[in-house]
This record gives structure tokens, sequence and C-alpha cells, in this order.
DNA sequence: TATGAATGAGCTTTCATTCAT
DNA sequence: CATGAATGAAAGCTCATTCAT
């Protein structure tokens, strides 16, 4: 992967997050990333294959920033929880609440006619549900959670909180709709105290 | 409103719940409506202006059959609750979960750029926030729910647990996403009987 | 089919015929026809869609020119085969010797590649070969031909003297190459005397 | 030459012969011949150029199969004819009847806008009919051919008929269309052995 | 009202050619 | 000699909108 390929991929990342796929068009991405039409598809067979690309990307970003640096690291549940959500928020407050999650953004635009790419962001969900459901079980053992709650489906509950406060965020612009619906979570999840 | 004008609405409602705004075209609209390209124009200036129609049908629609139907209704605040989570349900299983949230979807698509929209959706999740939070401060009379807890909050939260539900269902085109959800609600809100 | 359409077709196989299918861009055939490019997809799905059109005018005018107005003739039938020479000289004496065959220059363009076009002017050649058997067949039947010759073998025979004296013509851009060899064709058919 | 770009323009040749000269891409010919951009430019200095090179090399081989092996040879005319028909089937049954006369096509494909490469192929034309006339005087002054014949007019009709007869094949797709007028051609010359 | 022909800016894509290394 | 990144004009095509009837 050439510099050049991974800028325009970038650029490309930047535009589809705030205009959504179809309404980014090659002129906008050839004008952010300073290339020319040809070369574009010298790097790029179609607009369907930057589209993968850039989906690819986007689920890595999420894996280095959430997965790696908190999700899998070898602290405690509740901390690494709370610092999912600290850090979902800091993303949204940076973009100041304009554009919403880039994923679940394409989720919506693309799952229905999509298969591929709709493949590869499900399965990047599922990977987060996974992660948030050891969490909860790890809770569940310390008796920080209701014995009774089933950690899958409230994984799953877990995140579709957080995609659910976003949509409503950005339909609001404003990121307060994003930290009272964490708010709830933190005390739903019994993620506040000590 | 003619009937031929509602028609266009309706056939364009279909289009841009599954397609999304930007995807449908007019000639689709055409076509799907029976109309010619001069008609649409004597109805509507714009597709901007379909847009418009469209967001408002869409509007009326869920105001019809979440708050007229369910919980505007004098009856049990749980019931309330209850009957409007198995009313998404049905309408998602009806789609056979594959588009999702019609003003979902358009909130993602065009709150960041199109003002004028954006304030009729979010006009409409908020007075959504509103039925709900009066069901749960029924509820918290009731002594039905904890006494502490925010019900502004929790009515948004709610919320974003539906559409984030709906958004997840839609990227695993599963329904059952969906009603796993839900039983969290459920749960969470002490909405089974007993 | 509106004038407009009939027009468009009609420019088009003057520049498919002078510079080939692909050769020919859709802006020569715009400016030619004098119209807009949405126009052209009013009326056209493809470019590959007016090249079936042209095919098929092209042919309808070969049908008209040379089997309606001379091969159809209840004339005598060394008569008909003579005209039929006359007609096709002076077709490539009217284009001054320059793009040769319309329906020859498409077939050697497009015969490997596109099944469709290559079967249309495939039917066409045998329409004609048909055409002028018969008349060969009423040649033998007066006595004219030698009674031995195959008269199937020869009028298509005949027909590819026809279509590569005109490809060794607009080779040498001279008309007098298909001269030349019509005498031959007249010489070895026995069209000359009386 | 260098046997890079002699591996150059016999991959071009053949992909030129199939698909011709304009729906040939230079990144096909860059492809087949396992070379780089710049190494293209190196040899070449344009498309054109190659085409020059390809058409040489065409002529080149048809110099060497059709007039050094055959009607170059000091054998009896009759034969000499015979073995070149023969030859021309051989060639086609190879190609399975697919692409037509390399030379033919490209005849037809640019010579109404390229004086250049048309000189080139028409002098190759000229060239062939020589041979042919030289032929048929001596097939004249063994007395197997009537006196009468112009053998001028009749070698290049000779040509017309293998040129059309190919043509036919191609779009026919089907080697018997040239097997039935070779036949003819044997028979009007008087080539077949008794 | 109603039709659909006409427009044209703008879309994605192609491709011969040039250039830096 | 050799690579392939870069260019940009031009290709085929789309689509919201306008206009003549």
């Amino acid at each position: 992967m050439t510099p050049k390929k991974e800028k325009i991929i970038y650029e490309a990342s930047l535009l589809i997050h705030s205009l959504g796929y179809t309404n980014t068009k090659l002129s906008d991405i050839l004008t952010s990333s300073g290339i020319g039409k040809g070369q574009f598809y010298h790097y790029f067979t179609s607009k369907q294959d930057l589209a993968d690309a850039v989906v690819e990307y986007l689920i890595g970003t999420m894996k280095h920033d959430i997965f790696e640096e908190v999700l899998d690291q070898p602290t405690a549940p509740k901390l690494r929880l709370n610092q999912m959500l600290d850090k979902l928020c800091a993303m949204q407050f940076e973009n100041q609440a304009q554009s919403g999650c880039a994923l679940g953004n394409l989720a919506i635009e693309i799952s229905e006619h999509e298969p591929v790419l709709r493949d590869k962001i499900s399965s990047f969900f599922k990977q987060w549900e996974e992660k948030i459901q050891r969490a909860l079980d790890e809770l569940q053992q310390h008796g920080e959670l209701d014995k009774k709650v089933d950690t899958a489906k409230y994984s799953r509950a877990m995140i579709a909180m957080i995609e659910g406060a976003i949509l409503l965020m950005k339909n609001k612009q404003d990121i307060q709709v994003l930290y009272d619906i964490t708010d709830v979570i933190r005390n739903e999840y019994n993620l506040n105290e000590e």
C-alpha cells in the first residue's frame, strides 16, 4: 500500500463519513487527494473498490482505537467499558457531533443492497459484541452485574444504545444527546460507582 | 391534496425507505407512480420538495401508528410501552428486516446537510421522547420504576436502543437482532408482566 | 419511430459507415444529429442499442435497394443480376470509393465479438445468397449457365467477389477496382451477351 | 530489432487480428508482452508507430508464407495456385474461422483515414496480384485457361473472391464458407486436376 | 392537466501518453 | 533499459429539471 493510496483512502473516508458513499463524488475525492482522474483508477478499479478499502480502513481504525487500545487491554472490565464510552464520546466531540458513526452511516446506506460491504461491517459489529460480552461476563463473575442477564443480548443492546445515541445526536447535531445516553448506559450496566 | 399526489408521495416513501433519498431516482418514482415527468413537476417543485412531503408523510404515519394508536391511549403505561415495541417489531417483520427505520435512515442521510428536513425529524423524535417520558413518569409514580432515574434521559435512551437495534438488525438483515434488543428493553424498564 | 430517432440512426449510419462503430463517438453523432446527450439516451439505451438500430437500418436499405427494387422483380434473371451489379457500383461511386460496404465493414469489425449483430448481418447475407441463387437457377433452366455448377455455392461466391472487390476498392480508394471485378463477374456468370 | 521488440509486435499482431486496431488497448499489449509502459515507449513512439510495425510484420508473414513458400516457387502454376488456396484455408482453419484476414480487416478499418498504412497494404495486394497474374499467364500459355481472359483483372478477381470469402466466413464464423468458395475458385480457374 | 421530448451539467470510467526514478 | 506513477482529454452515461404541445 503506497502512501498515495493510503492518502486517497483517508481523504475518501472523511468525505464518505460526512456525505455518505453515493453523495461523495469522485471529483471531491480527487480534489481532496490532490490527484488526477487517471491516477485514481491506477490505484482502484472503481469507486466501489475504493468503498471496500474505505470500509476496511474505517473498521481498522475502530479496531485499533476501541479494541486494541481499550477492550483488549488486561484492565478491569468496568474500566474498559468506561474508557470505551469515553473514547466514543471523544470521537464524536472532535467531529462536533456532525457526521455520526462512519460505520453506522454506511451500514444504513448500503446494508440492503451491497452484501459484501454489509458483511464486512456486520463482522465488525459481531467482534465488538464479543469483546463487550467478555467484559460483561467478567463483571458478572465479580458480582457487579445481575446474575440473570444474558450477556450476549446485553452486549448487543449496549452497541444498539451507542449507535442509536449517535444517530439521535447526529439528527440533533448536539453532542449532549450522546452524553445523556452514555450516562444511562453507565447507570444500567453499573459502570459508575467507586 | 389530490389522490395522485398522495400516490406519488406514498410510492416515493417506499423507494426512499429502501434506497435512500439520493439513490432514489425521479425516474423510479415516475415508474412506480405511473405518471409522466411533467405531471410530477405539476405537483412538486423539485425532488427536494417531494422529500419534504415524504418526510411529513413518514412522520404522519409514525404519529398515527405509534402515538395515536398506542402512546396517546388512556391505557396503562406498561401496556402502552409494550404495545409500542410490539408494533415496531411488527413493522420491521413486515419489511423482512430489510430497510430499517425510514426516518432513522433519513436522519442519518440528511441530518448534517439538510437543516429543514433534519428539524422535522428531530421534532418528531422529541415528541416521541416526551410521550415515552410520560409513560415512564407514570410507571415511576406507580413504583414500577426506580425512583432515581431521570425519565427524560431514559426515554431518549429507549429510543436510542430502538433505533440502534433497527440499525444492527438492518446490517445483519435479521429480525432476531431487534427481538433480542427489545427483550433487553423490556427487562430494563420492567415491562414484563408479573 | 419518431423522425428524430430516424434522423439519429441515419446520421449514425453515415458516421459508422465511414469511421466504423468504435471510432464513431457519441459526440460525433450528437453533433451530426443536432441533439444533446440526454436526448440520445431518451431514444437509445446505449451506444450498442444504436448500433443495433443502425444495422437494421443498413440491412433495410440494402433490402429495399437490392432486393425489392431489383432481385425480387419479375424480370429476366440476367437483367436482375446486371442491375444488381450496376446498383452496387453506383452506390460505391456515389461514396467515391471511400468507405466501402457498410455491412461488410461492420461484419469484419464485430463478427468475432458481437454475436447479436453478427447474426443479423449473417441473416442478411443468407437472404442475398438465396435471391442470387434463384436467379442462377433460372439462368440454368434457360441453358444460360453451365448445368453442373452448384448454384448455392456460386451465389455465395458471387457475393464473396462483390464484398472482396469492395474491400480491395476501398483499400485502393479507387472505384476502378470494383468495375474491373464486376466485369469478371459478368464474364464468369454469362451476364454479358445480347 | 531486439527480440523484445519483436515480441511486442507479435503479441500486438495477434490482438489486432482479433480485436482490430482501435479496440486493441495498449494495456492489452503490455499485458500480453509482459512489459511496462515505459518499455513500450522506448521501442515505439506511439500506438500508431506500433501499428506500422504490425502491418509490416503481417505483410512480411504473408509474403513469406504465400509468396516465398508458394507463388515464387518454380513449380507448375496450377500447383502454385492450389497450394496458395490450401495454405490460406489452413491459416483460417487454425484460427477456427474467428478473426478473418488480418490484413483485410486492417484494410477495412483504416483505408479511408490512414493513408500510410493503406498504401502499405495496397502495395502488398498489388504484389499478390502480380504473382497470381504470372501464374495465370503461364496457365494461358499452356492452354489451360481461356485465351481471351484478362489475367490482370482475373488475378485481382481471385483475390477479391478470397478476401470476400474470408469476410463471409468470419461473419458466419464457419470455415465451410471458405471451403465452398475456394471450390468455386478452383472450378473457375481450372485448377482441378484432370 | 398531462405527456414525454429536450437540455446540459456532471457523473464514473478509459486510455494514450509523459515523466520521475 | 526498465518501471509504473501521474496526467488529462475525452469517452459513455445519468439524471434533475425545463419546455413545447
